[in-house]
DNA sequence: CGTACGCTTGACTGAGGTCAACCCAGGTGG
DNA sequence: CCACCTGGGTTGACCTCAGTCAAGCGTACG
């Protein structure tokens, strides 16, 4: 639980152009020569273990990561202890821009899991933004599909029953897989019960009953954190609020 | 409840440099030189009828949008025809950042009275964004503080019970009031009960007695849509999740 | 003037929260 | 290596908050 443990490791860190996660994560659409100013103004291995965080509500510096390995949540935090769960972060994923209002983060990011992220921090960010125009577009993509999965997720909170909220979780996590070329139909949570249930806003008994309930209907089948999803159409059925077609969604 | 019914009305724009809502708006932060590249860029003044829609989900074309006078709700709806409601927007505040990722909007925006806004451009927005870095700080601190507002609502679906996620809504509408110089302990309702209901995910039976509830506890007075607040402290203590001090927040 | 819509209130119901017991896996120390 | 302990997860019993259904009221509007 240590505050902001950030360990460098100089070696072996993966160039960009080398990165298999390249093509969700910032370079996307940049040529060559601007690919090489935004490696040089990244910090590209920084460790840091479970249960750490990345960064913390008011913490003075404050940079844009990328995650490359491991995962990371970020949550809101309450003055009488309480907690929101604000999203769910995998490699290739993008955070932090939550800063961007007051110059300091507003949400902490705690690793749920030994993690690995690349690190661009707000000055260079701002400098490159000013530089490159391909770079600022796709800094903004990234914006509107954050702002877009928060979109979801109030519609999932404001909308939906409990059992709708766990299928369309589980289907959202099933695509992100499959963007990443792992398999959609059997997974492991990277997250515990209680944090998923607090993101989807529900108690974890009612959230571990809902597992049950998804289990008993052939719909999925549940071992610890693994998943396998053996009805994907039914699955999909119950998350039938969700907007986009399964292609466009984050 | 036309689809995109915008009339332009060439005489009798406000200019930026004497609009009363500049200090919250776009033009925060740029100097003369700047505020005329600004200026010369936007449309000033486009005005919408009651229940008519500023930008629906998909149009071609997309802007950013400041509202001027009146009120607009944004709104995600889904195939079996539920919706959220993301956001309520009053002078000053901007909106529109939701067409980052896709180039398209992703909700629909639509009057809740009629509504003055000015509007700017993709096209003009991106270039401006590119020339001058001031633009881009107030840009991003705009992204930034919508960002943080979604964070509240979502921490307010996701943990709060129905009084205490209306005595939110009404202290940070009191906050917003109180932010345009108006009375933050006396004010009207932009929207109707239905659409309220809705961005606080409850029913509005329930909004209802929740509003009822308040006034016969002494903290609140309501009169349709003329709300007095009678006891700040004792609203702001059932509101207390939420984060931030009052002045820092939306 | 009548109709419709927005809002409130009441009675009932049910989804989901709370409390408690229990189980199981993994880590720790003897 | 085993015994213990701790923390995460599941299940059951109970209760409550909030949703649903229905009626009634006032204002706005055609």
């Amino acid at each position: 639980m240590k505050t902001v443990p950030i360990q460098t490791a100089k070696k072996s860190a993966v160039a960009c152009h080398n990165c298999s996660l390249s093509e969700l994560c910032l370079p996307r659409g940049l040529n060559r020569e601007e690919l090489e100013l935004l490696e040089n103004a990244i910090n590209k291995t920084v460790k840091i273990k479970k249960k750490d965080y990345l960064f913390r509500r008011d913490d003075q510096q404050y940079s844009i990561y990328a995650v490359k390995a491991g995962a990371v949540k970020t949550a809101l935090s309450t003055p009488d202890g309480e907690e929101q769960i604000l999203g769910f972060y995998l490699p290739g994923d993008l955070l932090g821009f939550d800063a961007f209002a007051n110059n300091r983060h507003t949400c902490d990011a705690q690793a749920l899991d030994d993690t690995l992220v690349c690190e661009l921090n707000m000055d260079s960010f701002q400098e490159l933004c000013g530089k490159l125009s391909s770079m600022r577009g796709q800094m903004m993509r990234q914006i509107g599909a954050e702002i877009e999965r928060e979109h979801m997720l109030l519609l999932t909170l404001g909308q939906m029953r409990t059992e709708e909220r766990l299928a369309t979780f589980l289907s959202s996590l099933s695509e992100r897989n499959k963007e990443r070329g792992f398999s959609c139909t059997e997974f492991n949570l990277p997250m515990a019960r209680h944090d998923l249930a607090n993101y989807l806003g529900m108690a974890v008994e009612t959230l571990s009953r809902m597992f049950s309930r998804l289990q008993d209907d052939g719909i999925i089948a549940v071992q610890h954190r693994l998943i396998k999803i053996e009805d994907m159409a039914r699955l999909k059925q119950l998350a039938h609020h969700t907007c986009r077609p399964a292609s466009e969604a984050r």
